[in-house]
DNA sequence: CAACACACATACACTCCGTATGTCAACTCA
DNA sequence: TGAGTTGACATACGGAGTGTATGTGTGTTG
């Protein structure tokens, strides 16, 4: 079986390995999750690691990074399904919202890669979803709709009231309420972007 | 010299130890200090770490809950300066801002404080800053200002997007013209939360 | 003043990261 | 095709750090 190229070798033992640090590092955090108890599960040992990714940071972004690639897509895909930009901004907001609900990314991307990466614009990976909601501010602003302001403010700002209305009802003991608080509170800060009428 | 009761000492030692914890938080992140450098820093040996603060994280949680302390006496300094709420609601936004571009808030109460002590709002100290911005909002709801919503929510979501926006100051390298956009940016954010004359 | 309590120091066991070295399969090329 | 080489990964080792168990000296109390 398995009339594999080196390469492709190479490329599922990082498969695997980022697979299990998704799981480890979301369970015990970046600090607590051990590279032995990690590349073990993978079926591996930590010189698979040290070859495929330099240290333990390195593995950390490769996972954020998929995982920031993977929120993007999600959100473009949001966004575009909505009837005009400015719903699309609310959808993609309120994706960002549930999406940061998930243990995966609420631990990986949202606590550990600042605190153990830096500043997430920072990121090699770019951070797609700052990217995505600063493309629609963009577009919304040309279009009138929206103040004109810097849209890379306007999307960090939104970016992170996203982020801690979602750990707020990660923590909370009735989510489906306080999803629905944060929800409407998020929509309507967000309304203050829009051009007044007067 | 020193005519200290016990119950003196100890609280000086804590407060050499948190005094010393800081300053190594704040320059090396929580994970990268060390408790012997730490300690050895305040003329003392780890010994009197976990006879008065259990664990590592313990003395983080004491770190926090004195910045925490200090970060909401001043906002509620700068709130009360304000001639009316609303003015105060945006002094203490902007207020957040700057505050957050300080080392030891940005990296201790941010960034590690959320990372490995949990949600903020979990917190013993119960995240003052946090507090304080809801009662503001508590009293421009009263005063129908603000338009009716979850008052709790409304402040998650704004110092939410004062400590992104500090971020990305912080990392920015022009750190002048990007706080100028950042604040601009809350304020209009912050304006969606007025009642529409409508 | 004798006995205790307690704040803190010392010593030890364990885990974990990073690196240096080893090994074996896959690829190259004569 | 087979000897040499490369490279992906495993193994072995050293250093550092945390947490705990034990020791010690001073302050307190009856």
């Amino acid at each position: 079986m398995a009339g594999k190229k080196r390469s492709e070798m190479m490329e599922e033992t990082r498969a695997k390995l980022i697979a299990s640090a998704r799981k480890a590092f979301a369970e015990k955090g970046f600090a607590a999750a051990s590279m032995d108890d990690l590349t073990a599960e993978a079926g591996l040992t930590r010189g698979a690691l040290y070859h495929n990714f330099g240290d333990k940071r390195g593995l950390l972004q490769a996972v954020v990074d998929q995982l920031d690639a993977e929120m993007a897509a999600r959100a473009r895909d949001i966004g575009a399904k909505a009837g005009n930009d400015w719903d699309g901004l609310l959808a993609e907001g309120v994706a960002y919202i549930e999406m940061a609900l998930e243990p995966e990314v609420q631990r990986i991307v949202l606590l550990d890669g600042p605190a153990f990466l830096g500043d997430p614009s920072q990121w090699p990976s770019q951070n797609g979803c700052l990217q995505e909601t600063r493309r629609t501010v963009e577009r919304l602003i040309a279009q009138g709709i929206v103040r004109p302001l810097d849209p890379e403010a306007a999307a960090r700002l939104l970016n992170g009231a996203a982020l801690n209305a979602a750990l707020w009802v990660a923590a909370c003991d009735d989510p489906q309420d306080v999803l629905a608080k944060a929800v409407e509170a998020f929509r309507v800060l967000a309304e203050g972007l829009l051009a007044r009428p007067s």
